[in-house]
DNA sequence: TCCCGACTTTACTGGCGAGTATATTACGCT
DNA sequence: AGCGTAATATACTCGCCAGTAAAGTCGGGA
């Protein structure tokens, strides 16, 4: 299994250059099934249409990943990070609690409108076994719990009005992932104005009377 | 094809409580596919399971019923009505514009949270063909229509603050919707509890300042 | 009593699509 | 050159499930 230790562990070798080079056809693999899910829907995709799309066969895809659900994971996983990395964001950008409230918002509406926006927010966990609907859940929990946390601290720090963090929460995450549903690529608006328009009626919301 | 004119249409008659009967059958069929769907979702429900469910069999199903896909847009039907009849309420309570469209926003939030709330938020048009989709679409549409008229009304009125009606009508559609995604049965708040809170924060974020 | 029609069941078909065993090609390394 | 490995293709299997044909069952009227 060890393999043999390379005299010349050169940063472009060979073995080095392969292995990019497979990462960037896994994640194009990724992508392309992101992008099918996201227009056909998942159980409407087949790997073979997948395939197709790349013009690879299926066997090729299996060679990236060990099964469909699998990659209905990664895209989901994908969009999550983008929207962890908001509140990383929300953090060095600072600001009061419903300040960096609205920065993670922003971040979200607008990964939300990206292609691994559907997956994100369609995911359905029937569709997927025990194991990674339990992942799914969790990744799901830590965004939820940072929109709570930043809520309750809003309210803590007189930024944001006396309210229930739970239902304020969950009533932001849907109006933020419905974007998901109506978004089109050429939409008239880009996803800033989107996410402007759309947080414009939080800042009110929540903003103490 | 004609059936043979009848002595006696007696209400109670024979033909007639069968017809009843009927009607009372395919409701329970129709309800019993909503709660499958919700659960299990749509693609991982196979007709037999969900004739399981009612103990009967699969092709007793298919005397209700066409096909799977009229199955599910009935389902979507049944909670589209319960929205559309907000509406009708919201006109014959009155108020101002703002004040009909909470009307209407709260019959939503507790229409989504009754048995056929899965189905009307979930469905995804990839599922069906052609023909069923466009239906559908109407529907959505219509409902979409109506949030946005009476916004801006609204603005008119000056019971709401100018805004954008199409981004404020998807906005509280997506924060009502997604209510189907976390809202269970066993809930601490009941659906009324949560429609308040909901829509509090609209109340706030579009009331004129 | 026997027939008629509504309803339901048993026992299929037909196709789709996830996943795989095996062959083939491409390419770097010595 | 020629070996070994990684990547890709061909050509399957196998189970699931929507939909159906044909055979019962049952109750109500004449």
């Amino acid at each position: 299994m060890k393999p043999s230790p390379r005299s010349t562990p050169l940063p472009w070798s060979g073995a080095d250059l392969r292995s990019r080079e497979r990462d960037w056809k896994r994640n194009a693999v990724i992508l392309a099934a992101a992008r099918a899910f996201a227009t056909r829907g998942y159980h409407n995709t087949s790997l073979d249409d997948l395939a197709a799309a790349l013009n690879v066969t299926k066997p090729t895809i299996y060679s990236y990943v060990d099964s469909k659900e699998e990659l209905l994971f990664e895209c989901f996983k994908q969009g999550v990070d983008q929207i962890l990395a908001g509140f990383s964001e929300a953090e060095t950008r600072g600001g009061n609690a419903r300040e960096r409230l609205m920065t993670v918002a922003r971040h979200y509406a607008i990964a939300v409108t990206g292609d691994f926006g559907w997956c994100m927010v369609r995911l359905e966990e029937e569709n997927l076994d025990k194991t990674m609907s339990a992942k799914i859940k969790t990744l799901k929990s830590e965004v939820d719990q940072g929109l709570r946390k930043l809520i309750r601290q809003g309210v803590a720090d007189g930024s944001i009005r006396t309210c229930d963090p739970k239902m304020t929460a969950f009533t932001l995450a849907g109006a933020l992932n419905w974007i998901a549903h109506w978004h089109r690529a050429n939409d008239a608006l880009s996803p800033e104005e989107i996410a402007a328009r759309v947080l414009e009626i939080f800042e009110l919301g929540l903003a103490p009377r």
